[in-house]
DNA sequence: TTTATTTACGAAAACGTTGTAGTTGAGAAA
DNA sequence: TTTCTCAACTACAACGTTTTCGTAAATAAA
């Protein structure tokens, strides 16, 4: 534990405490021979001030909690390293939180940051989330919460997205555009409007080009990989069987290929992928990967730039602010036209 | 802010705010009735208490630090995940901090945390790191500290590391027995002790099979990717040229890959490579990667558990426990015998 | 009956910082 | 001279818990 504290450098140096504070705060109030007298004792015990009594007096924590559903994940690892960067740059320390996809946890950690031990939440919905009372709470509690990628369309909030409608249409234009016919559209939880959003794009993609839509094509994954692997396995091997693949998560165009490969389906001939993905690998796969990255590290800066604004000039009331950063397509050979 | 506090709850209920701490804290000094009423209210009032006033007076922040050099990075990842895991079973809260490899940013950061802030601190030494005085001063002021992967051999800590000798030699012994004959090491800042500990095993290797080493085919990566690619590209240009590539970690390894891809260099035939890696489509690359996969998610949950068993019970004074979790060859496409 | 022990609670002092409300002494204005 | 101003500092309360030290009443031991 630190032992040297405001009263020990009070009273080495015959002042008060409340002296001491404000020199060290360089406050107008203290002549400048005596602040330097204070700044050198004070670097030289290498004090450095208690940050619980601080924050208990002033009510503030100078802490954020950054709560994501998953980490072992190249956009939520950018976004975070994103956030970490504006963080400590504001002086601000960043307490990390993983959902692992389960919204119960998601509720138990919004219940523990209710407490008061951070200053303001950003927050990725974990997939399962459909109720999401627990995050209206931090609200009344006055704890700004901001939201990046997976927002919520029910609380009033900013939020930092990409244009997952666009692109969700572009996905599917780039295939079709590539010749498939039968364009299959992987996604993950339906209650979260960014999947909301790529599936109508997807939609009005396929109506844009005046193809059928077929609620079989439209497979919904959740969590657990074997699963997945499973329902994407069996699209293949239906009568349905599509030839190009858009996947709205990363990890879902990672079980595709592994599942062409176990079928023996040549990428791109008999079937195109896309997928939105960070992964740096993506020109690397075999074949490489047509993705639609999302620019994950300004999507964490800007993130915790709106929430460090809200936290410093709460004058300024902002109800919401939305902030869309465009994901790029980065065509690859897994969606090159036979 | 949290508003509901020990005072009102006591008013309320008529009790002192002593009784109805200890009444929150299950103490055996207070009648099981008083508890339950007190409980009752606690709850039905959402009685959040103030951690900040509570690690002032108790001495005690229920808060790690995590110190590592990058996130967007699948071992990183892992580790952090296995570390918040074991954390938030524990009721503690992680803080991440980043050194993007610089060591004036671990300094920084060690600075920040003689504050008291955390009790903790799970760290991964950065690259370019020499001087370690940052984490002594760490634990001279009685903050334990727990090194995983990269670990420092002058500070007495407890010690998460994989077998990196032995994996050196087996990542060198597969690739001469694959055919190489010109084996070169990628490697990052020396200083590090994982780095040296895989160097040496890449020449005891090379001395078993009796090659030659050659100081030519080590290869001093650093941070900047550029530099590495052409570091790279010089390498395998040179009159030197590898036939066999052990990269130490898994950024090298992927551009080697685009070295190999830009100058026209088949693997596995022209080139094999084998690399310290955790990605998760090292069995997608083309061709598929060969890998020495760390137990990273295990890493961290045990790293954590070391700390937390030295948080709770200080009583027992353990010096240094050593943990060396062993990492796994997974044989792929890079390296097949031509 | 008196004395000791136990049970269930309360008062008050910490923890280290910051903010409010003084206080002091020196110089200026009256 | 007295009063006023002002710069430079101090005293003290407050933030919300936890903990130490009491204490009153009830019970047990003498």
């Amino acid at each position: 534990m630190n032992s040297v504290n405001l009263k020990q450098l009070a009273q080495e140096l015959n002042l008060s405490v409340s002296t001491v504070s404000r020199a060290l705060r360089d406050s107008w109030e203290i002549s400048t021979p005596t602040k330097q007298r204070v700044f050198d004792l004070a670097k030289k015990m290498n004090f450095q001030p208690n940050p619980y009594a601080s924050s208990l007096r002033k009510h503030r924590s100078r802490t954020i909690a950054v709560v994501i559903p998953e980490v072992a994940n190249n956009f939520f690892a950018l976004a975070i390293k994103g956030i970490e960067t504006v963080a400590r740059e504001k002086g601000y320390h960043v307490l990390i939180y993983l959902t692992n996809e389960e919204v119960a946890e998601e509720m138990a950690i919004a219940a523990s940051l209710q407490s008061g031990r951070v200053d303001g939440v950003i927050l990725s919905l974990c997939g399962s989330t459909q109720d999401t009372r627990h995050l209206l709470d931090l609200q009344q509690r006055n704890i700004p919460l901001v939201f990046f990628d997976r927002v919520s369309d029910g609380i009033t909030a900013p939020k930092v997205m990409t244009n997952d409608h666009e692109s969700g249409f572009i996905a599917t234009e780039h295939l079709i555009k590539a010749g498939c016919r039968r364009v299959a559209h992987l996604t993950i939880s339906m209650s979260l409007s960014i999947s909301h959003k790529r599936q109508q794009g997807y939609e009005d993609g396929l109506r844009r080009y005046d193809q059928p839509w077929d609620p079989d094509l439209v497979i919904h994954c959740g969590s657990d990989e074997e699963v997945n692997y499973r329902m994407i396995k069996e699209l293949f091997l239906s009568d349905k069987r599509p030839d190009g693949v858009f996947a709205s998560v990363e990890k879902l165009a990672v079980q595709v290929y592994h599942v062409c490969r176990e079928l023996g389906l040549r990428i791109p001939e008999d079937v195109k992928v896309i997928s939105f993905s960070n992964l740096v690998t993506a020109s690397l796969l075999s074949p490489s990967l047509t993705t639609i990255a999302q620019p994950a590290y300004d999507m964490g800066k800007e993130a915790a730039t709106i929430l460090f604004r809200r936290l410093e000039k709460k004058y300024i009331v902002v109800p919401e602010d939305r902030v869309m950063l465009p994901a790029k397509l980065e065509v690859r050979a897994s969606t090159m036209s036979s």
